[in-house]
DNA sequence: CCATTGATAGCACGACTGTACTAGAAATGA
DNA sequence: TCATTTCTAGTACAGTCGTGCTATCAATGG
């Protein structure tokens, strides 16, 4: 290691260009050499700012997950209900603008998956969050084990989905299937108690 | 390249070895030299039967969705509708032996990101395999719009939720999140007509 | 018996990797 | 003014990567 104290603003700025360097080439390109030199950058400079390549990884997927969160919030917490934060959510997904952005996520499943701890408490805080959405719609005399379902099958669906579109581009496809989960969102009957449903004949 | 011609059954073993492998060390650990030590062989040896790393990468990700799609049938085949299927397919996808099989199949999806064309065929395939059991259990009147949505459903939600277990480990949140997807696929009216459903009061 | 084929291994080469070491440039404060 | 701190760059080194070249072993068929 070469040099330890470092200046946050400077490093925050290097930081915001590999997050885009890494949401165009992807997480499995990222060596100190090609991101330096895509940043104009010497790579001891980016030694000098992170201190270990697995540092830097660490920070750019903290940078991701800090922008996807206050992204979903901010346009969530603009909608009425549950079933309207999903679809606002859904669409934002679906809008190519954030296709390089949210393919780059998809690689942080890659890395939950053979270092799952590290990732186990972000995912507990979407929950949380979609839960106390689920909360705030139905009053507080919701069910939280039932919410918390709810919560997990909506991130579940909306991440298997979109994995799907970014896969195969198939807009139409997937987009019918969007909209047959989100209509079973706004009857949530079906999810509580789908036993009490009948079709009305 | 040193030597082209090859014998197939020996190259099926060293490929199931390697397949194996993969599912224990990630896809990103596959060099010649490792996965050589594993097997106990010479990475010369792997290079006379594969000819390429890409074409070893592309022939293990071929053995893997061809074990995984004969799991699926098999399994799917003998449960009497669409509904069945997709808990038989849940059920089997929880099991723990399988995990490593499944971890690996996201690392498919990882590599799809970034080389869709390649893998837009075989979700295609996946598709049509639902689409088709689909029709078995609804009849020949079944409207295909619609099955195309649900198909697509099943699987991305399958797909999301399992990722959500492998990543987090939380057995019984994803599984209450499965049971009310399940339970929504029991009525089918919700995902063709969700208009057409009131509450029982 | 020998010749051919295929499986296996050893070795070497160039490219790329992470990172430690060293040093110059620029800013900052006493 | 000078000394200290921080940013930046150059260089070197040990390791790994894919892969081509060469040679040895076993089997097979004439």
């Amino acid at each position: 290691m070469v040099g330890r104290p470092v200046n946050h603003q400077r490093r925050a700025e290097l930081l915001d260009a590999a997050v885009e360097y890494a949401a165009e080439y992807g997480f499995s390109e990222l060596s100190w050499r090609p991101v330096a030199a895509a940043l104009g950058v010497s790579p001891t400079t980016l030694v000098h700012h992170f201190g270990t390549k697995e540092q830097m990884l660490e920070a750019i997927l903290g940078r991701l997950r800090e922008r996807m969160f206050v992204a979903t919030r901010d346009l969530a917490g603009e909608q009425p209900d549950l079933a309207a934060q999903a679809r606002a959510t859904w669409v934002r997904a679906c809008d190519p603008q954030h296709a390089a952005e949210f393919r780059l996520f998809f690689a942080v499943y890659g890395r939950a998956l053979q270092a799952p701890q590290q990732f186990a408490a972000f995912l507990e805080h979407a929950v949380a969050y979609w839960m106390s959405a689920l909360v705030d719609a139905q009053g507080p005399d919701t069910d939280l084990a039932t919410a918390t379902r709810t919560a997990t099958l909506v991130i579940a669906t909306i991440r298997g989905l979109l994995l799907d579109l970014l896969t195969t581009g198939d807009r139409d496809r997937v987009q019918g299937a969007a909209e047959s989960f989100l209509a079973t969102l706004e009857h949530p009957a079906t999810l509580e108690h789908p036993a009490t449903l009948e079709r009305k004949a």
